[in-house]
DNA sequence: GTCTATAGAGGGATAGAC
DNA sequence: GTCTATCCCTCTATAGAC
């Protein structure tokens, strides 16, 4: 990749964390990136295309900055502990901002929408496969889907990041719930078969109702 | 309110839902309302003052139109049912992708912002309300306060809404999911005294472990 | 209250020099 | 590959007629 191509995604990740989508424009990305306005025409085509490359790379870099960690994450505590830190890093970082923009504005634009659901498949891969490791064996994986789950939690993410922007007092206390809920699995996992006997009896009743 | 000011902040909205924060602009909602561009300007000052004023007018009337019946909810299931029906019926009338869009233009503007930090609250306060009543004397409430629990509903409800609009195959399992796990506060609730006991026992171990 | 007209800024995109 | 210059469009906001 070309030194300008670099600097332009760069000042399109940027200008989406200061001025989010409403204010990109190819002449206030190409001053975020210390670079002629009309470089974004030649390399990328249209603003969209390099909206949609930044978008691409950025999340690329960030799933795989984190891959090894995730993989070496042994428990919902573990796997946790690393949701927050992530969470931290990207906020400081501004990069779960920039997907929340992203998805704000794909949801009129077709081709952005392409690219969202691209890097959001990006990251639920990753978590899907470390909720796999940690629910391996606990009876909720008797009540729900890795499959469901991780598309829940990268919801949960990107709803939580940009409550962050307008109320950050509540994000924290919707974090902290969150946290404390997954300590329900936990309890589930200590009681043993006790526990698993009496989700099988809800599963059953549950399952009995929706055929009604 | 004159019909001119209704007209536009109900064109505000539409401008909203099928255009996003990005596609506002004076024009855009004006031609929606049917109404002269120069008429923002003389009702509402700016083109912000009106964001600001349709944000505040639809989220009102939404949370007006749901209170009496989250006022009747009786239990986590028919909760639960409301969430979904609120969702599918507010994702139709664009309501829900409304507010996504005006939380992800708050990140870069301080008035939006007080204006979506205020009617969040609306509805955090409405579902607290809620939660408090279904989830009154279950093991559940001592995990963790609705006032925390509730901003976390609401921050999901959000980003399954802009999950929606890129993957709805992804969004649909997100919700699936969280219905899902609401069944282990049931279990909890069904294993009673002995169920209590062991919740007890982690809450102790977790925070022993917090305090090093 | 509503309209037309317009100033002045910012925007996408291109042509053509270097 | 990069730059300047430019076309033409859209934007906010206002002035002033009605």
């Amino acid at each position: 990749m070309t030194d300008t191509r670099r600097r332009l995604i760069d000042g399109a990740i940027e200008t989406l964390r200061t001025r989010g989508i409403a204010g990109i424009s190819a002449r206030s990305i190409a001053a975020a990136a210390g670079v002629n306005q009309a470089l974004v025409f030649y390399h990328f085509g249209t603003v969209d295309g390099l909206l949609d490359a930044a978008c691409r790379e950025s999340t690329a870099a960030r799933v795989e900055l984190y891959r090894d960690r995730l993989a070496a994450v042994g428990s919902l505590r573990e796997l946790l502990a690393l949701g927050r830190e992530l969470n931290i890093a990207e906020r400081e970082a501004g990069n779960v901002a920039v997907l929340a923009q992203v998805l704000a504005g794909a949801q009129q634009d077709a081709a952005l929408a392409a690219t969202a659901r691209e890097s959001l498949r990006l990251w639920v891969a990753e978590v899907a496969a470390a909720l796999d490791r940690v629910l391996a064996g606990s009876p909720v994986s008797e009540l729900t889907s890795t499959s469901q789950l991780a598309p829940a939690v990268a919801a949960a993410f990107i709803g939580i990041e940009l409550y962050e922007g307008v109320d950050a007092g509540a994000a924290a206390g919707a974090l902290e719930a969150i946290e404390s809920l997954a300590v329900l699995a936990e309890v589930l996992d200590d009681l043993g078969s006790v526990g698993r006997a009496a989700l099988r009896v809800r599963l059953r009743r549950l399952r009995a109702e929706s055929r009604d």
